[in-house]
DNA sequence: CCGCTCTCGGTACCCGGTTATCGATTCTAC
DNA sequence: GTAGAATCGATAACCGGGTACCGAGAGCGG
């Protein structure tokens, strides 16, 4: 499955959301298409992959779509999830609400300050990133988020891989390199600002050719 | 030009910077392909979009391909661009270094919070929120970020429009309703994570499936 | 009960992104 | 200087995501 496509069923799920909580029950592929910048017909493709039946005249349920949505990405579940660096952004990310919508469970934080070790945060403690690789070894943790400098992560990720860890969820702006078989997700912060920079360029040149075009 | 397009040119870039910093003066399309998962041809021609000539078994300078590149995505300028919202994510972007690496200066920082008002975040003072559209105005201010809670945002959004801002970097996760020709970028972070979430059971069940496939 | 309308499900088509191919060019080796 | 290898630039072919269209079924109005 192509990134946008999977981009666009998350889509639909936000929406959906939003949907449920204004009273909705149903919903037709139009709506959904529209918010998308795309055609029912797609959207249609899209739910019928998942094996979803819309009625004629009425649309499709959205508590069916929810559900059927969120397995496939299988964010129901509560996979434990470690994070590495307790800096500004691993503080936003612990206090955040996303880990549960995503489908995993906080259970570990790690740092290597000691000024932060024996703290808390959300009522998870900071704990000796020395013992990470025990803790995440016991704990049977197979996912991790980095929220590090760039110049400690691969020497983190190492660590955790050979710990056990087969997915990361990548902050640091480098590319990991990982054994084959492990799953880095990188959240480049910087490309979302670099694109806004792009479109900023886009839009004033095409300003500057023909404003009435 | 589309999204996967976009993010192919700033893989480049991050790639060169790294080749650069390995001393290396050129570099061939199928080097860059590679790392992209993509093929020569294709690194060719986005490259030959850009008016960028390499050389027969050389391939192209690197120095060329960051100028023009940086040039298209516009980065190279210093757009001011104003934070609102001096939470744990505002500090972590405040105290990062993507807003140079990115054509943007961070000009402004506001929050709403007595406590935060007039100290200081890596040297810039927390102004009050209250006097943001005077202050975005004198400015000239037109791009901002929000870090705030989604059920902050639009309220938000809606001052900085009116005050002059029209392309706006969104950390909050709710469809922001603007103007049109008003730039929204949205990064989800909880998206990413939904997306380690599907990537994580789609290769769970590959391996259920067939090992050795 | 009978059309009428709306929306789904499926199919065919289209377009543009990606790949493959080939001639042209330049560097290396001898 | 010449042969050979490597890599670019351009073009053609391919492929798959996206759209358009049409028949079918479900609700609505009379």
């Amino acid at each position: 499955m192509h990134r946008e496509t999977l981009q666009r069923y998350m889509n639909y799920l936000l929406l959906l959301t939003k949907l449920k909580s204004e009273g909705r029950a149903t919903v037709t592929s139009d709506e959904l298409a529209v918010r998308e910048g795309v055609t029912g017909s797609r959207v249609r493709q899209d739910l019928s992959a998942l094996r979803i039946l819309g009625k004629p005249r009425q649309g499709y349920r959205i508590a069916d779509l929810e559900i059927l949505i969120s397995s496939m990405l299988d964010i129901l579940s509560a996979k434990p999830v470690a994070l590495v660096g307790i800096g500004n952004l691993g503080r936003a990310l612990v206090l955040s609400d996303i880990w549960s919508h995503a489908g995993f469970d906080l259970v570990a934080l790690f740092d290597n300050d000691p000024a932060l070790i024996g703290t808390s945060v959300a009522g998870l403690p900071v704990r000796d990133a020395a013992i990470m690789e025990r803790f995440i070894q016991e704990q049977g943790i197979e996912s991790a988020c980095l929220a590090l400098p760039a110049d400690k992560a691969q020497a983190v990720a190492d660590r955790l891989v050979d710990a056990g860890v087969r997915a990361l969820w990548n902050f640091a702006l480098i590319d990991l390199d990982v054994p084959a078989g492990i799953i880095v997700e990188n959240q480049r912060l910087e490309q979302g600002l670099m694109a806004l920079s792009f479109r900023i360029a886009k839009r004033n040149q095409d300003i500057a050719r023909g404003p009435q075009d």
